[in-house]
DNA sequence: CCCGGCGGCTAACTGCATTAACTAAAAGCT
DNA sequence: AGCTTTTAGTTAATGCAGTTAGCCGCCGGG
């Protein structure tokens, strides 16, 4: 029996593939060792058990999303980089199903799960687009957190086929851009109108 | 033995029931027979399979989630109206777990599919949230969507314990709300802007 | 050259969905 | 009422997926 040179990080690596390709809820142990070309019970020595193979697809998920957003907002801000980085997340769920599958499957254990610092360096990118809209700090988590749920939701629908009428869905995107870009400008406005006055009393 | 009379609808419900008790992913055949006095097999007389009870308990989730955010927005209008249903949509999610995850895990097969029909159902009272604000036709399906989006994907990240630090979430959803409020409107205005002045050159 | 550990294998167990074949209660017909 | 037909439930059995246990050969270090 020649050794097949396994390894945590390609076990995982191609699971991801297959994941990508039959959907991630019908990966199996079996497809993958066999895909591997190893038997099933082989995959234990590197991982602990099923459970623990989606949390690593799912870390690798966040971290290979987070980069394409990161490189895809190089040289952006404002409108331009939001589009830049919701366009990336969209390409990445399109193209990678069963990964983003993962991320949704996954249920952090505690506050210093690995998981949740992947998903937190995932998310980084759309912090620094936000730095480019003029949010006071105490709003930055609400903001962080508002845009992620728009384009985690845009996403998710997508990727479920929820859309069910014939609309363009790529204009649909644009102008759920437009929305959140409008949205974000109006609000930074407010704030600056509620504080300016407030200077001209001194 | 006596007959249990039991019936698809009551499957379904218990089903439903338990799978916001002990998680969607959790429910299992045997369970839900058991809570129901009955042995699994039994279950077959009345559902096609485990995918068709999945089926079921999301076209009841729709229905009853679309009923919810229905007489959430009784007699409301515009911001408030957006409010209710985006704050109805996340108690149900919050207050039915297992219901929710349902609608996330089926991918309807067709545009004839009852779970497409439920799912139309389930979204409607959000297009009566749309029709308060100024939305040109050619934009009420987008507009549909982009918010259909947004609070699924805060719903979602919610209920999968996506957010992570201590900010109170209570207020990251007001932001939200006061997001797609601004965006909506400042869409509408420079719509009329643009129509407007076309106007004026008859 | 030997040997210890590591990686892979086979065999076996478990839990779950599902099917087949059987039985008895209910409902209808005469 | 008595007979029949349907049907909701039963037990038994099948097959598959995840996982564990225990074996054994390959490889690197003394």
């Amino acid at each position: 029996m020649p050794r097949a040179g396994l390894d945590a990080a390609t076990i995982v690596a191609a699971a991801a593939e297959l994941a990508d390709e039959i959907g991630f809820s019908e990966l199996t142990m079996g497809q993958l060792a066999e895909r591997l070309g190893v038997r099933a019970p082989s995959l234990y020595k590197h991982i602990a058990n099923q459970d623990d193979l989606h949390r690593r697809i799912a870390a690798l998920a966040f971290d290979e999303a987070g980069a394409a957003i990161g490189t895809a907002i190089q040289g952006r801000a404002g409108r331009d980089a939001l589009a830049a980085a919701a366009g990336a997340l969209r390409d990445f769920v399109l193209t990678h199903p069963g990964r983003y599958a993962a991320t949704l499957s996954v249920t952090p254990t505690g506050p210093d799960d690995p998981i949740m610092l992947a998903g937190r360096r995932g998310i980084g990118p759309f912090g620094a687009v936000l730095r480019g809209y003029d949010i006071p700090p105490q709003d930055m988590t609400h903001a962080l957190r508002a845009v992620r749920s728009v384009f985690h939701g845009f996403a998710n629908l997508q990727a479920s086929g929820g859309f069910q009428w014939s609309t363009d869905i790529g204009e649909s995107f644009e102008y759920l851009i437009d929305l959140v870009d409008r949205g974000l400008r109006s609000i930074a406005d407010a704030d600056s109108a509620a504080a300016d006055p407030a200077d001209h009393h001194r």
